[in-house]
RNA sequence: GCCCGGGUGGCGGAAUUGGUAGACGCAGCAGACUCAAAAUCUGCCAUUCGCAAGGAUGUGCUGGUUCGAUUCCAGUCCCGGGCACCA
């Protein structure tokens, strides 16, 4: 019988399923593996091929991990609170809790087919209030933590109210900027308002003014990805700063603590690259420079305090609070003119463009400490006001923006390193000899740091700093579809709910437009965020969580996602540990992995987990491209316009001027029936869906049916095929180059599938996605069923003990396969399957004892075949618990033999050729080769090296 | 501008990490089986010179280290991804 896929796979589905095959328990004597994936959102679009890619790499890690004796958590869940639900309902009226369920039921009934073994018991969903409520329960115990920078983790925000009840805030390194530090009977004089103001700034997730896109025109909030060129995306309408309360996590207490911990996780180095980048952490030094007739003093964050005499001018932001204090009155109105040209400009305009420089003077001159030279006080957009003080002390000579600026606005250069600056680019080294730089002269750069930064402290006019690019996490978004907060507003006081109380669900709303004031929707429900009582005044939060709140500790969840008592059992958390394996794409490198970080770092801290880095190793899959297919409709006078397409075989032909214009026009004239005639012949390149052409062959018959424009066209064929053009592109439904798995899945089987997705390249790596190669695969698996099966003698197989050849071929296999496995190298993993089954049906081998084993390393990738023919030798228990065969080394080495060789009558070694070599061949290989005979003087060789039967090195 | 990847046949990609470049698959060509098709099987398939045996060239480009380089080093050019002009 032939291989019939379908029914096998929706057989063995079935079977598991009834079997409840991929449930997991947190009771077991092997060993815990956990292999996780990234969840997805689930959209409305469904699956497409490049979701699966990771998937499939998981499951067949999961699998193999099984085969290999560990309990293996492999669990799979929904990210489904976010903006796209929320827009689509804007739009349809939909309520997103409905087009989430069902957005959720497509991707599940997707995802089956290709046969994973999640245990959809353990199934989380962020948006399901039974999952929210913990998160809620998070961020209760995150408002209630503070970071002591003494033990170097979060504690609970008592710790600190019996601090400042004990000493006042006189011991605490840390002070924020805004209090005045203040003692102990102070504090417990202070009014509850004041209190719970100091305590929020140390909060993990507080409250605080902040800038969000505001939108007038539109009322509302946008996000980044909303905002165009400084217009909203929906209606191009202006969209400037505004201040709104927001709430944040204070993830820059950890900035250290998660560049630390990189150490410890196994992701890919340029995965931990951009992470240690986003967290920006460097040494420097904060110092004050004097203003000319001001009081005030211009703070900058400096790497270089060995540049010090080099500075020639300060910049600072435009937006910095002093340029409005210091500006003169001869230079307030370009420096107006420039403020406003800033404000125009978008934050991509502001990061394209590099080589245009731009800035304006204030009029004000700082004075250097050391020297009291004057120094002129600009303002320019390359000095963001959000990094280090938003001023800093320029150094052409060392820094090549400083000099194009000063290059640009004829500012003089003071030059600090002598021969090492040209004059006409900066040279930034730290090895030169100091000049013109007072008591800096003659020290290397590099020392001088330290010893500039001894007198800055000296002097008292700064100090060393450690400064940090990344900033404290956005927490709030004024949208609906998202976890509420639970927190009430008392008279200003954030309070949160009692633990009992949670969850605060989400209440429905009929329309999902902004409230007043452009807070989210849920401000307009009154009657929900009125809580007043009496004299006070009560409301709740109306903003919702991010996308990511849910998305931080859900790999938790699944440890024990029954749980009602708690978010995760530290018995369940213990079992399991970390995330033995993270698949996921490179897009959350530096959001969702940061801040699950930050999470489990929190919940370690507090003592509820046993861990601090939520993932061991992180496998990073890599994008799936579109490959877009053309064809070309011909362009031209007296030609019917829609309906002739031209084979891009002859296009090419004739854009190479292989083909005249006659010969064209008499086949076309040919197949249109008409004789048309035309000075001017074009083509038109128009997309066309890559799953109506076969490579790069149009099925015409399906392109007529495509789009009812299409149904009368005419083909001018080559050799009886319309071929298509090709090209890479990002895939996408406009470019019509997407690919649905389902329909992959029905003709050629999830095995097909799954096989053929990891056989496209290594996992890791972007690639277009291409379906002609999947014959091959197809192929094979016809192959390996012929090797169990025939049509006419039906079953092959027999118990006849193989020969050695037989198993070396098995062991190979087994031994490549394993290694790849591990190694995430599935792809060469593949071609081992198919290089061992054809070397099998070469042998015409059929012997259980050798089919047995391939099968069971078959498993990860193809599942249902591997179940079957399993099932078909006889087996009762099902192939998912058998053990993964172990590699006999004796059958990979039986065709080699050790031989003797001298060397001028002297023995000198033994060498190990293969079986087909004789004695004679090995003497006159080391003999020939000169390069061995001057080797070789009174030295004894452990190794020869052969290149082309010829000897080229021995290893001594 | 900065950071991280990557350049190998017509195509996707291999190469035990310094040791016969092009495994495996696709596409293509030729053949077998068949009335025919499908399926299956066999052979060829980097470029170039040659009837052939065989030779020369060849892993983006230019050099270097080495007996030997796709692999290591320096420079350079392209392509992809990321970015918050980060002082």
């Amino acid at each position: 019988m032939e291989y019939q896929f379908k029914k096998t796979e929706q057989f063995w589905q079935q079977y598991w399923k009834e079997n409840n095959s991929y449930a997991v328990s947190n009771i077991s004597d092997k060993k815990p593996f956990y292999v996780l994936d990234m969840f997805p959102y689930p959209s409305g679009a469904g699956l497409h091929v490049g979701h699966p890619l990771g998937y499939i790499a998981s499951d067949i890690y999961s699998r193999f991990k099984r085969l290999k004796g560990f309990n293996v958590l492999h669990p799979m869940g929904f990210d489904s609170f976010g903006l796209p639900a929320e827009q689509y309902a804007l739009e349809t009226g939909q309520h997103p809790a409905a087009t989430t369920e069902k957005n959720i039921a497509t991707f599940k009934q997707q995802l089956d087919k290709i046969g994973f073994c999640y245990d959809w018991n353990r199934e989380v969903r962020t948006s399901d209030p039974y999952y929210y409520k913990w998160t809620q329960w998070i961020f209760l115990k995150l408002f209630n933590s503070w970071f002591n920078t003494e033990s170097n983790k979060a504690e609970r925000i008592q710790t600190l109210v019996e601090k400042f009840e004990k000493h006042g805030s006189t011991l605490l390194s840390r002070q924020p900027a805004s209090f005045q530090s203040f003692s102990a009977e102070e504090w417990i004089s202070f009014s509850d308002k004041m209190k719970q103001e100091i305590l929020m700034e140390y909060r993990l997730a507080f409250s605080a003014y902040g800038e969000v896109n505001w939108c007038e025109a539109l009322g509302t909030v946008l996000a980044n990805d909303e905002v165009v060129n400084g217009l909203s995306e929906r209606g191009g309408h202006p969209v400037v700063k505004k201040k709104m309360r927001q709430w944040y996590m204070r993830i820059t207490a950890y900035a250290d603590r998660l560049l630390k911990g990189l150490n410890t996780v196994d992701f890919s180095d340029s995965m931990k690259e951009m992470q240690r980048n986003w967290i920006g952490k460097s040494e420097g030094a904060e110092l004050q420079f004097a203003i000319d007739g001001h009081e005030e003093n211009i703070k900058v964050y400096t790497t270089r305090p060995d540049t010090i005499f080099g500075v020639d001018f300060i910049v600072l932001a435009p937006e910095h609070e002093l340029v409005d204090k210091i500006t003169s009155a001869e230079q307030r109105v370009s420096i107006d003119e420039y403020f406003t040209y800033v404000k125009s400009r978008s934050d991509r305009e502001r990061m394209a463009e590099v080589k245009q420089v731009t800035g304006c003077f204030t009029g004000a001159f700082a004075l250097n400490p050391f020297n009291n030279k004057k120094i002129p006080v600009w303002i320019a957009e390359y000095v963001l006001a959000g990094y280090g003080t938003g001023a800093i002390m320029a150094v052409p000579c060392g820094d090549q923006r400083d000099f194009l600026f000063a290059e640009h606005f004829q500012i003089p250069v003071t030059n600090i390193i002598g021969e090492h600056f040209n004059y006409s680019e900066a040279n930034p080294t730290k090895e030169a000899i100091l000049q013109n730089s007072g008591f800096l002269d003659g020290l290397i750069m590099k020392d001088a740091i330290v010893v500039a930064l001894e007198k800055i402290t000296e002097m008292g006019i700064g100090k060393r700093k450690v400064n940090f690019k990344m900033r404290d996490a956005g927490f709030s978004r004024q949208r609906y579809w998202g976890e509420p907060f639970p927190i009430t507003w008392k008279d200003g006081i954030a309070v949160p709910l009692e633990e009992n109380d949670l969850p605060l669900h989400l209440p429905h709303v009929d329309t999902y437009g902004p409230g007043p004031e452009g807070e989210g929707p849920l401000a307009n429900l009154k009657e929900w965020v009125d809580l007043s009582a009496g004299d006070s005044e009560v409301r709740r939060e109306t903003s919702t969580m991010p996308g990511y709140a849910g998305s931080s500790w859900y790999f938790l969840r699944y440890m024990d996602p029954e749980n009602q008592e708690t978010f995760c059992d530290r018995k369940a958390s213990d079992y399991w540990g970390q995330v033995d394996v993270y698949v996921g794409g490179t897009e959350h490198a530096v959001g969702h992995l940061l801040y699950s970080r930050m999470w489990t770092k929190v919940l370690f801290d507090l003592g509820m987990i046993g861990f601090d880095e939520p993932f061991k190793k992180l496998v990073n899959q890599g994008m799936i491209q579109g490959s877009s297919r053309f064809i070309f409709r011909l362009e031209g006078e007296g030609i019917s316009k829609e309906k002739v397409f031209v084979s891009y075989s002859l296009v090419e032909k004739w854009e190479k001027a292989q083909i005249s214009k006659d010969e064209l026009l008499k086949k076309i004239n040919e197949v249109t029936g008409s004789s048309s005639i035309s000075s001017t012949i074009s083509f038109s390149r128009i997309h066309v869906d890559v799953n109506l052409v076969d490579g790069f062959e149009l099925d015409k018959e399906a392109f007529k049916k495509w789009k009812p424009e299409y149904v009368n066209s005419f083909f001018i064929l080559e050799d009886g095929k319309y071929t298509c053009a090709a090209e890479v592109e990002k895939m996408s439904k406009s470019k019509y180059n997407t690919v649905n798995p389902d329909v992959l899945v029905d003709k050629y089987g999830a095995d097909t599938f799954r096989m053929y997705e990891m056989f496209l390249g290594p996992v890791e790596q972007s690639k277009p996605w291409d379906t002609k190669g999947i014959e091959g695969v197809h192929r094979f698996l016809r192959k390996l069923w012929r090797l169990f099966n025939d049509d006419i003698k039906g079953k092959l197989w027999n118990e006849e003990q193989p020969t050695d050849a037989e198993w070396k071929v098995l062991h190979t296999a087994i031994k490549k396969i394993e290694n790849d496995t591990s190694n995430f190298s599935y792809n060469t993993a593949v071609s081992a399957f198919m290089v061992c089954v054809n070397e099998l049906a070469e042998m015409k081998s059929n012997k259980r004892s050798v089919l047995e084993p391939l099968l069971i390393i078959l498993t990860p990738y193809a599942p249902h075949i591997a179940e079957e023919l399993w099932r078909q030798l006889g087996n009762t228990s099902s192939i998912l618990d058998a053990a993964y065969p172990h590699v006999e080394e004796k059958y990979l080495t039986e065709t080699s033999k050790e031989y003797p060789v001298s060397i001028n009558g002297k023995l000198r070694t033994t060498i190990t050729l293969p079986l087909t070599m004789e004695q004679a061949d090995a003497e006159a290989m080391v003999l020939k080769n000169d390069v061995v005979q001057k080797w070789l003087e009174g030295k004894s060789p452990k190794k020869f090296i052969f290149v082309k039967g010829k000897m080229v090195n021995v290893v001594i």
